[in-house]
DNA sequence: AACACATATATCCTTTAAGCACATACGTCA
DNA sequence: TGACGTATGTGCTTAAAGGATATATGTGTT
């Protein structure tokens, strides 16, 4: 896709998505990585190394807080649990998230608008 | 900004603003500065350098022609027209958008629902 | 025991994009 | 002449993403 739209590349929302995924339920990364992809803002799976990166540094921001849980088979997992702040976070997220999808649908719109009357 | 939303920093969506721009009728730089805003993707003007690089890139890629324009009073104008292959790339973005708007819409759905069943 | 494999986390290096300040130049009007 | 609005650009720095790679644990297989 030459200077192909969007790109797929941007705007992957992964830190509202992890946001959200982590207000359902605690969680970490690696399932984290699989539950990325239901938000519709990724074709396939989230880079492991863009998903640690982001958790690490929304833990250093006071969003989500992480515990080492040993228990069950496997090497052990960081678990991560959102914070109030995390909380407040995705609650601006929610904000922006319909104004851009407001702005977009408008967007649209006056393309096939203008399109409509060639 | 500590971890805000969206950050109004990225998803501004300036290519294609600057393409819906120029399908409309040719414009150049200065002028598409002020038409950018009226997308809603950005609070305030956009940085002039910003657009310029674009203009200048996406000329590259053959999206868009330029020649001057010395007509008429002030420095002369690098007037802009959108190409076969610029309306393309515009359609392209259009069906990304809406995919996007639509994702979008379902995570604030997404989030009013758990909300709510507090 | 050796090996492959799935799970799980993390770091490194490079490229890409944005931010922001600054430089240049033309014309008008006080 | 000097400030201001118009107009286009460049340069430097920082921020984010991409993608490859490293490390480690437990399970199943031969």
């Amino acid at each position: 896709m030459s200077g192909g739209a969007g790109g797929g590349k941007r705007d992957r929302y992964v830190q509202p998505s992890v946001l959200m995924a982590l207000l359902e339920g605690s969680s970490y990364g690696y399932e984290l990585i699989q539950k990325l992809s239901d938000f519709g803002f990724m074709r396939g799976d989230a880079p492991p190394g863009m998903v640690y990166r982001h958790l690490r540094q929304m833990e250093e921001e006071g969003m989500v807080s992480s515990q080492w849980d040993a228990e069950g088979t496997g090497p052990a997992r960081r678990n991560y649990t959102i914070t109030d702040q995390g909380r407040e976070t995705l609650e601006a997220w929610i904000v922006f998230m319909e104004r851009q999808a407001e702005a977009m649908l408008a967007f649209v719109e006056r393309y096939r608008n203008f399109s409509a009357k060639d």
